[in-house]
DNA sequence: AGAGAGGAGATTGTCGACAATTTTATTTCA
DNA sequence: TGAAATAAAATTGTCGACAATCTCCTCTCT
């Protein structure tokens, strides 16, 4: 069973993956900002671990791209940058798309079911504004739909690269813009939905292919709208 | 500067890098067998290194993913799988479609020329057989070739991704396949060659993807024509 | 004053020893 | 005889100490 702290579930059983799963966290929401040199002595006095089992979790993250490490000099976590998210959209239209094709050919019926009930409380509890914000809204549904595809792909390599790889970036960014909610999106994931019930992978990865490109000008547009203030919190 | 020891160049600073170095050239080239489990104790004496810089050079090995681990248990070298092998390819497709994609707008004119004079060299070295033969030609040429679009395309985590990602597991089973030598292969690099030189990404997609295609259906009636005592060396 | 050499302090890399867990071998009982 | 329980051995995880390297400050010289 491969290491896949990002898929759902995975059971912590030493320290250096209970540590890992802590500072994933506290980098994701900001708690360790963004391009900060990680101190070994500090944090390992903060989280009462040894420095051993500090850099094993540090090299688990290394390996998420949530840090970068240099030989002799240390760890920093990653910076934000408007082009390097550019660079993972295009990434992701290129594996997305694949798993899209791959998932109309492989998916079970449960997990198309599943897929569909997803989209259907989605744009169940968009139109119930007064109970969910769209903060809470798009929290990780939009994830959810994406990596239900891509389980769906019954490639595992893909699954772990997208997983392991690159998600635990995209959610650092997510996290550093406002929710990415719209309505547009969410069309979009319904027309993805009907491509693959037909089974069509072809339509269904030109589908997911343009659904990200969307998403990357939305981001982009997002990012241009930004106060230099607000964008400077994470450089 | 990000982390990258396939990428032709990587100075070994520390010594859990070079023995890392060691480790990698040691399975790819299967004097470490495949899906063998490592001995943390034999192995470091056998380097005459600690066991501290041998886990670290281990958790690199497990980020290129030539070695799986399991808490508590150990690590194994990965093993040989037909099935694997395919999903692999269907990555490649996605990815390095979307690489030639890029290329076509970005690369430099240094390095199509660059390109240029590879296909030419490797187009010269094949009428020579009696010089170079074909295991000699295919060594690295053709990984050369998807290097130097990849680099082209100015997506530096899309280059990280598969340098570091796949194409260490991409030597992994070109070494215990028979070499992929073949000149429709040939044809389809100049094709490729050709739409980047228009800057006409919209086609050099195609074409990547379409070799990339052709070279997993290569690669499985290769496998299939082996005897399963030449596949049963490598489970 | 500014640039460069030198040294004190701090940080990272490396190592061997101990603790926790797994694996293997042995014993015991139905 | 075979399967479960138990003990012994081996392996992995964790820790603290020491060595090598980097960083920053100070001092010197032009």
């Amino acid at each position: 069973m491969p290491f896949h702290p990002a898929c759902h579930s995975y059971e912590p059983v030493t320290i250096a993956d209970r540590l890992f799963l802590d500072l994933r966290r506290a980098i994701l929401e900001g708690e360790l900002p963004a391009g900060k040199k990680i101190s070994e002595p500090e944090l390992a006095s903060v989280y009462g671990v040894s420095r051993g089992s500090l850099r094993e979790a540090i090299s688990k993250l290394e390996n998420c791209n949530l840090v970068t490490r240099r030989p002799n000099i240390g760890a920093r976590i990653v910076s934000f940058s408007t082009d390097q998210l550019m660079e993972i959209y295009q990434i992701r239209e290129a594996m997305e798309g694949m798993a899209a094709r791959l998932a109309a050919k492989n998916m079970t019926e449960a997990e198309l079911a599943h897929l569909k009930s997803l989209v259907a409380r989605h744009k169940d509890s968009m139109s119930h504004t007064e109970r969910l914000n769209k903060t809470d809204y798009s929290q990780d549904a939009d994830l959810d739909f994406h990596f239900c595809i891509i389980q769906g792909s019954k490639n595992q390599r893909l699954l772990t690269m997208l997983c392991q790889d690159l998600y635990d970036l995209v959610r650092f960014y997510r996290m550093r813009l406002s929710p990415a909610f719209s309505s547009t999106a969410m069309q979009e994931h319904e027309l993805i939905v009907q491509a693959l019930e037909r089974g069509d992978g072809e339509m269904a990865e030109l589908l997911m292919r343009y659904h990200v490109r969307a998403s990357r000008d939305r981001a982009k547009q997002r990012l241009e709208s930004m106060s230099p203030e607000e964008l400077g919190n994470y450089h």
